[in-house]
This record gives C-alpha cells, sequence and structure tokens, in this order.
DNA sequence: TGGCTGTACTG
DNA sequence: CAGTACA
DNA sequence: GCCA
C-alpha cells in the first residue's frame, strides 16, 4: 500500500480500478435484515432455502449449486421492496456487480425459479424432493453430527431409514460388542459421530442467550485460571446478538504482556508454559467441573469442538442430578423438530442478561428447567496479535466473511483468522500494521464498519 | 473455462 | 486424501 | 449454478 493512499498516510490498502461499483453491492457493506426493517421475500427466500438444505444434504459436489441459491437469497433478503416481477431483477442494480448473484435478465435456473414462485407460489422440484422417502431418508440421517452427505448416502444404502433405524442398530452393534460377539462387525459410525447420534435430539434445540452466557462463563473461569488476564469473547451467533444460539463459541486469547514474559514469570503468574497449553488446561478444568460432557476434536492444540452443559443445581428446576445415563427426559423417538425451550421465556432473559454479572451460577433465577441440555461448544486460542481478525472470523456470519474475503482478495490480498497476506508468492507474508480492533481490518479493505448485529447476513 | 473464502481436524 | 466441520 |  504504502501511504498511496489519500489521506494522511492511514494504513489502507491501495484501491484497485473498477472496484467503486462492486463495492456498492457487496454483501459485506449492506445493512443485514437485523437493522434495516424485515426480509420482505421470505416467500422466496424460504422455499430456496429450502432447497439449499436439501442440497447441502443430499449429495456431494453440489457445492457451487447451494452457493448460487443461497446469494440469490442473501439478496433477495435484502431488497427493501417485496418483488412482484421478475422485471424488478432484470439486470437490477441492486443486485449487478455482487459474486454468485445473477442478474436474471437471462434464463437461467434461479430466474426460473423465481418465476415459478411468483407465478405458482412454489417450487415444483422442492416439493418432489420432500416427497421422496430416500431424499427425506437422507437428510434426516445428515442431521447427525458428523454425517455429512457422502455418509448419509452410504447409511441409506446400507438400509437404514433414517435416524431411529439408525440408533437401533448402532445400539444392538453396541451390545454385540459389549458381549464381545465378534459379529459385531465394523462400526457403523465413527467416534465423533456417535457422539453427534447421541446427542441428535439436543443439538437440534436452540439455547437462550443466557444459557450461552451462563456457559461462557464456565469457560471463562477456566481460561483465567490457566492464563490469567487472558481475553475471553463469546463470538458467533451470541456476538451478533441473535435472540438464540446454536452453539456457543469461545474465543480465548493472552494478555498481549504474556507473549513477552519469560517462562519462568509466566510461572510466577499462575500461567500456562506456553500458549500451546491454555486449551488443554481449560478443558482439563471443564471436564472435571462436568461442564464439558464429550469431546469431538481432542482440542491438543488451539481449535477445540467439543459438548457442553450447564451443571446439575445451576439451573432451577433441575431433577436429573447424578443422572449416569445420558440421555435427559424422553428423546427416544419423538424427534421433535420444533425450536426447544425457548418462546415465552425470552423477555425475562433479556432482562436477566442486563444484570451484567459473569458468576456462572446467574442463571439460576432466571432460566427454565429445559435448558439442562446438551450445547455444541467450539473454543479456540489464538495470541493476542490475531485478536482482531479472530474475533471477526468467529463471529461470521459465514456469507458475510466471504464476502469480506472475496473483496480482500479482489485487492489481492488474502484474509483469514491471523491477518492479511500478500497474496501469491509462496506462503504469502503476513502483512503487519496496527491492527488493534475489527474496525481496523474494515479500514485497510477500505470498507465502512460493521457492526456484529448487521453481519447476520 | 476458471473461479468461487479460508482453515482445522479425523482416519 | 476425502469427508466433515467452523465462521 | 453463474459470471467474467
Amino acid at each position: 500500500w504504502d501511504g498511496s493512499g489519500g489521506g494522511g498516510g492511514e494504513l489502507v490498502a491501495e484501491e484497485l480500478p473498477n472496484l467503486g461499483r462492486v463495492k456498492m453491492h457487496l454483501a459485506c457493506q449492506k445493512k443485514s435484515t437485523a437493522q434495516r426493517t424485515i426480509n420482505l421475500n421470505t416467500f422466496i427466500t424460504d422455499p430456496l432455502k429450502e432447497l439449499i438444505e436439501l442440497y447441502d444434504f443430499l449429495k456431494t459436489g453440489h457445492e457451487y449449486k447451494k452457493k448460487a441459491h443461497l446469494a440469490v437469497v442473501a439478496a433477495l433478503g435484502q431488497l427493501d421492496f417485496k418483488v412482484t416481477d421478475i422485471a424488478q431483477l432484470c439486470g437490477h442494480q441492486l443486485l449487478d456487480g455482487q459474486p454468485l448473484v445473477p442478474c436474471f435478465s437471462k434464463d437461467c435456473s434461479s430466474r426460473r425459479k423465481v418465476l415459478e414462485i411468483l407465478g405458482k407460489g412454489r417450487i415444483e422440484k422442492l416439493d418432489e424432493l420432500k416427497k421422496c422417502p430416500k431424499t427425506m431418508g437422507i437428510v434426516d440421517l445428515a442431521k447427525v453430527w458428523g454425517v455429512g452427505a457422502s455418509k448419509a448416502q452410504s447409511l441409506w444404502h446400507q438400509g437404514f431409514k433414517g435416524i431411529e433405524d439408525l440408533r437401533a442398530a448402532v445400539a444392538k452393534q453396541a451390545g454385540l460388542a459389549a458381549a464381545g460377539s465378534p459379529n459385531a462387525g465394523p462400526p457403523l459410525l465413527s467416534p465423533q459421530q456417535l457422539i453427534g447420534l447421541r446427542h441428535h435430539a439436543d443439538f437440534q434445540k436452540r439455547m437462550p442467550r443466557a444459557e450461552a452466557k451462563a456457559i461462557g462463563a464456565h469457560v471463562a473461569a477456566a481460561a483465567q485460571a490457566a492464563c490469567p488476564g487472558c481475553s475471553v469473547d463469546l463470538a458467533g451467533s451470541y456476538r451478533r446478538g441473535k435472540a438464540d444460539c446454536g452453539d456457543l463459541d469461545v474465543l480465548i486469547a493472552p494478555p498481549p504482556e504474556y507473549m513477552s514474559w519469560s517462562p519462568k514469570e509466566r510461572a510466577a503468574k499462575g500461567a500456562v508454559r506456553s500458549i500451546e497449553f491454555v486449551l488443554p488446561a481449560v478443558l482439563r478444568t471443564l471436564h472435571a467441573s462436568g461442564v464439558v460432557t464429550d469431546d469431538l476434536t481432542r482440542g491438543e492444540g488451539r481449535s477445540y469442538m467439543g459438548v457442553a452443559r450447564l451443571p446439575a443445581g445451576s439451573v432451577e428446576g433441575d431433577e436429573d442430578e447424578g443422572n449416569g445415563g445420558d440421555c435427559s427426559g424422553g428423546e427416544g423417538g419423538d424427534g421433535s423438530g420444533g425450536g426447544g425451550g425457548e418462546g415465552g421465556g425470552d423477555g425475562e432473559l433479556v432482562v436477566a442478561e442486563a444484570g451484567a454479572g459473569v458468576h456462572p451460577s446467574s442463571l439460576a433465577l432466571v432460566c427454565p428447567a429445559s435448558t439442562r441440555i446438551h450445547r455444541r461448544l467450539d473454543i479456540k486460542v489464538y495470541a493476542p496479535e490475531a485478536l482482531p481478525f479472530a474475533l471477526l472470523y468467529f463471529t461470521g456470519s459465514d456469507y458475510f466473511n466471504r464476502s469480506m474475503r472475496w473483496w480482500a482478495k479482489k485487492k489481492g490480498i488474502s484474509l483469514n483468522d491471523e491477518g492479511f497476506f500478500q497474496e501469491s508468492k509462496k506462503k504469502g507474508s503476513r502483512i503487519d500494521g496496527e491492527f488493534h480492533e475489527e474496525a481496523d481490518v474494515f479500514k485497510y479493505l477500505g470498507l465502512a464498519y460493521v457492526a456484529p448485529p448487521d453481519r447476520s447476513i
């Protein structure tokens, strides 16, 4: 960049020619539906989203088909008018220039699908897919964490028509294996997939913010014990301000001073020897307290995926304390997809959250009994220099990140959760600069800052 | 026709 | 490496 | 699946 940017030696990547217009339409620069009124075109985007979900589960190799539809959903969701005629989209400035979004002027499958909805109010292909037992079976199987399109296909062809089939077979196999029987056969599922199956019902539910916060407080306490003074951020949809979260993303970074402390100083301050030991130490604590119940990855590096739940007694109305068995309540066959324990109590939770107390048990006052559910927990540890980039990444949304990285790439820069890197070259070198906050990253890319709630694109 | 975001973990 | 997952 |  080197100072060529207009104003007073600011650290800003040089603007490429012809990108100005594109920037106006960049997904990561638009107000999201969270901030601007509402999505006026759900009647179009909802069926498209359903289709995307099916593509997701159905077959590998449909990656970009899926992304094409996703881009249309993102674009239509941002329009400030309700689409009544395809002409409103044709070569429309609102859509033009956005990566992957079709221009709608010429015949293409996106255009045909929108036309179909405008005309018949539905997408025939979607209805067909939903009627197909094989499709729905595979979609069902792929809802198990760790089972993707490929595994779901093969399970279907092994004769499993859905999750309950699978659960029965897995139980039977476990019984045989426990009895030392040689006819147990090769394991149907990987260790990760077994955990996913065990908690399938819980993982379908979203958690109230207050619960995410309470689990986060446990992680934070463990992190402070491992590395005093470290920063702990709850990222993901929680940080984007969503009323409920599908999982919890926790980001830990040692304090900047930590990096320059000698091993002796670190020990004297009660901190782990090296940043590599932060995560293992945190996990030992969380395992010991029973907050973390299962590991989906080993957590020996800087990245962890696992399962957590609030300890018995921390939630009012708890009854199943010391319950050695896993499946809480009757999760056997009900398969209720509905939005779990939420709904009415929301208002109270928001009130409780305002009292910024971070004590793990603060939730007890407000949390409904139904919250003692197993939740997906992701933890990542970063060096403090990476914090603005890590926070940006871990806050998402996924589409927002892609949009921003696409833009960075247009400028010849690669963006990831550790920093900016010069493209090309082998192992592009890290671009160093004064990046202290997320806002500095936006600024460097010549983008307007977007607050977390507006990144839910 | 190439490109589409970039990375981590498992087996 | 393919598969799955994370944002 | 769509664009450059």
